[in-house]
DNA sequence: TAATTTTATTTGTAGTACATAAGTACTATA
DNA sequence: TATAGTACTTATGTACTACAAATAAAATTA
């Protein structure tokens, strides 16, 4: 059996640090007390005495409740708990230097995944305007003939499909997803060269069917596919 | 003007405490330098110092770092950069009491994008053994008459999908997405009834075509997509 | 040379002190 | 009485000190 095996079925005991431990409990308590929106917590002095932590500690706990944008503090208020931003997170990661090739790989895949599947929304919530607008993204694209703008439109292009689902999750998802893929590519040095264009793209999105638009942007990706190992 | 609408026009003056910058400045830091995974950062004094900050400001953004899996700390060695669980933090964010509607709306809809995509990846790596496996789920689904196993089931039926496709970020992300799913559809009393079974697509990923499967997962969903807001 | 002990260094935790913001109660004045 | 202003109180934000704990590196000993 390989190291890597052997660290994967007997994962180091995690020496957890007391603000792991306080961060867990806080989270559990939120959970456990069904907390809402606009709840206050306790202070902090009363937190950390309940906790049997120094406020020291807690407050690195607090801290990383505060990044995730699960609580807010105010002076003198206390604390409350808030909506997180889902995202926020996420973003603070996508470092492609720091990720592993298997994860890296995964998320160009998830990709993939993402745009074969927005066929459905993409035709309950077209407009006449979204069409034009790809519409002069394409048209645009004659006139280019550097690789940076091509790159450029081509983020454009996708971003705008993105867009038109009304989904600003999966927006947002998708520009951080767009530098990895962008990274993976350059660094695998894949040429890709498909049959349908976004012109193609845009035509099926106008005038054609849901059915039509799934199998164009499949074969639109294709050549991404068939890079994936099986 | 509606007081929602005046508050995304002028997003509040974020007064960033020290840790908030902090944060900022060390993720900047290991942007610029292109540090990579295991690279060794400077001591907490030296940062602390260089930062212009009390060590305890300084450890509550670490402390941030070190959630997100960016860095690991050992006394006398220092810290290092390691490889970050990407999905980690998601993980804490997701909790259903405190995200608004909208993004409850919003990962409701990226799960069915998702389900939509998935055709390619699995008619790359499903295996006979898969095939069996998904069949047994089905065959049993048969003797179920209570709620909670009908759930169990579906949520099984579903996780064997995502892992098919050999993609644990993907498989992850999923699980996490479920019970989202979950509350939104009892919150909604949807009532879910479609004309393409589980044993349905088990047949068509075992004899059918990738295009037959896109067909039949979408009509498999298609209860879900007709709620979708136009 | 190898095993052992000591030392030094770095992170982890606790506690104190004070700054800062902001709600609350009280007071003075019209 | 109403209102503006003031003092007080309280909770978070920041800084500093001290020490515990772990462990790499150096020094010592067998």
């Amino acid at each position: 059996m390989s190291a890597s095996e052997l660290m994967n079925d007997l994962k180091p005991i995690s020496v957890n640090t007391r603000a792991d431990m306080v961060e867990l409990r806080l989270r559990e308590y939120l959970n456990k007390k069904e907390l809402k929106t606009g709840d206050v917590l306790p202070t902090e002095m009363e937190l950390a005495e309940a906790l049997g932590v120094s406020r020291n500690v807690l407050r690195e706990a607090l801290s990383r409740l505060r990044m995730l944008g699960l609580i807010e503090s105010k002076k003198k208020r206390g604390m409350i708990l808030t909506n997180p931003d889902i995202l926020g997170s996420f973003e603070r990661v996508l470092n492609p230097l720091l990720m592993d090739t298997s994860t890296l790989q995964n998320l160009f895949e998830l990709r993939l995944v993402l745009e074969s599947g927005l066929a459905d929304l993409l035709f309950i919530r077209k407009t006449d305007k979204d069409i034009k607008e790809l519409q002069a993204i394409v048209d645009n694209e004659k006139f280019i003939d550097d690789d940076v703008f091509r790159v450029n439109s081509e983020i454009a292009f996708h971003g705008k499909l993105y867009e038109i689902t009304g989904n600003d999750t999966l927006k947002r998802f998708q520009i951080m997803l767009l530098p990895l893929f962008d990274y993976v590519l350059k660094n695998e040095n894949r040429s890709v060269k498909s049959n349908v264009s976004h012109g193609d793209l845009v035509k099926i999105l106008k005038d054609g069917t849901k059915e039509d638009f799934v199998i164009g942007m499949r074969e639109h990706l294709r050549p991404h596919f068939e890079l994936l190992k099986k």
